[in-house]
DNA sequence: AAATCTGCTTGATATTTGTCAAGCGAGCTT
DNA sequence: AAGCTCGCTTGACAAATATCAAGCAGATTT
């Protein structure tokens, strides 16, 4: 007994650590120079490491969202509800992205989204104050919350322009252009929320899509 | 003759003057303590006056961005240009908010959107160079800048939301309640745009909320 | 194995929005 | 004053998308 439970304690250690690996990896990648060991320990120091389970909820509507998080592996979503009990999806999140309601993060406001987890899904979970301490003190990863959040402006500022400018099958074309990896991890009828479309459209357009294909061979 | 000359640049003195002043105050509207002189000197040096008259562009399709500008006073707006020579405004600009286009600011890639001026207006206009050592210099300068990126995300997500799970009609009338300096001061068929909907369609909505507002009274 | 559920598809029809064409009044130019 | 552009409106019709209802295959539960 005593014996399987420190094997499971070991098990869950080494997740741990592969979990900031990934973090440390992905604060490399966007710097010229490497983070130090010292500096990255004040990175880990920062964060909490979290596992939500497929269909759990991070975030629920109403809550104030005290927690910004780092997916290191999995899928979420960030939603709202409406009246008539639709979902209507803001946002998917994965792997090197934060997700959080931004908003009620920082006004500390009472948040109107819902995030829950699409599969089993790791986050490094941390605080506003830790956040801002971090960002003071570590350079390198103040410089990966820069790009984070300037990856983030570009995403947005590119969702409102397609749903703007395209049709609803110029946008699911332009999805999979940009982000093929929610095409195939995510079921359709959520990617239809996401497009702003219903499931039923969604499905006859990659019909049309397939066709098109098949026919220009 | 000298005389006139320099009564036009005493103005144009005066005038650069309040521009920066507007900008410190809203420096010191977003902080508790207020920003020193010292300070707001440096804050003074990164950035130039510049006015742009109505139609003018600040930046053009497949040029870089290399300016990021705050509004002073005025209008402006982003947007595309699709193949069929439609125009889609995907931002309006307003007092106290960036106009730029980040991603090209950001990355030096040739952007896709163009901005000019709906009215004449006045920008402070700064390079990213710039930027970066005021910001790492000027504590009240670089809280500002953190409030206004969080105006952004929150302003994005919000728009995001509105055009994944509103009608034409919801969105028009959030936007009415949202920014409704927006439909006071903006031609139809930009707000149409803005909205993702044809001039004719705001038309008629317009004509049918009118219509209900007469007879709930 | 039967029953249920989930994710997706399909068809018929309704609603929303776009397109094209015309008109109208206000302000501007000549 | 005549003519013109601009911003907006209106009507008739077309296209895109939603809604409602049904069905179906594969996974999951009982």
């Amino acid at each position: 007994m005593h014996f399987l439970f420190l094997l499971e304690l070991k098990k869950l250690l080494i997740n741990h650590h592969l979990m900031y690996e990934q973090l440390r990896a992905y604060i490399n990648n966007g710097t010229s120079s490497i983070i130090s060991d010292e500096e990255f320990k004040l990175v880990e120091q920062a964060f909490t490491p979290k596992i939500i389970k497929k269909k759990q909820f991070l975030l629920h509507e109403g809550m104030v969202c005290k927690y910004m998080s780092f997916i290191v592996k999995g899928t979420m979503r960030q939603y709202t509800i409406d009246q008539k009990g639709n979902e209507h999806i803001v946002r998917f999140g994965i792997e090197n992205w934060w997700i959080s309601d931004r908003d009620s993060f920082i006004n500390l406001t009472p948040t109107k989204y819902c995030i829950d987890a699409l599969e089993d899904t790791e986050l490094l979970v941390t605080t506003n104050e830790k956040l801002i301490n971090l960002r003071a003190t570590s350079v390198h990863f103040n410089k990966m919350c820069q790009n984070l959040d300037e990856k983030h402006f570009s995403a947005s500022q590119e969702r409102i322009q397609a749903m703007i400018s395209y049709t609803a099958e110029e946008r699911f074309l332009h999805l999979m252009n940009t982000y093929p990896v929610f095409i195939q991890r995510i079921p359709q009828a959520m990617l239809a929320s996401y497009l702003g479309i219903t499931p039923e459209t969604l499905s006859r357009i990659r019909k049309q899509v397939t066709l098109q294909n098949k026919s220009s061979r």
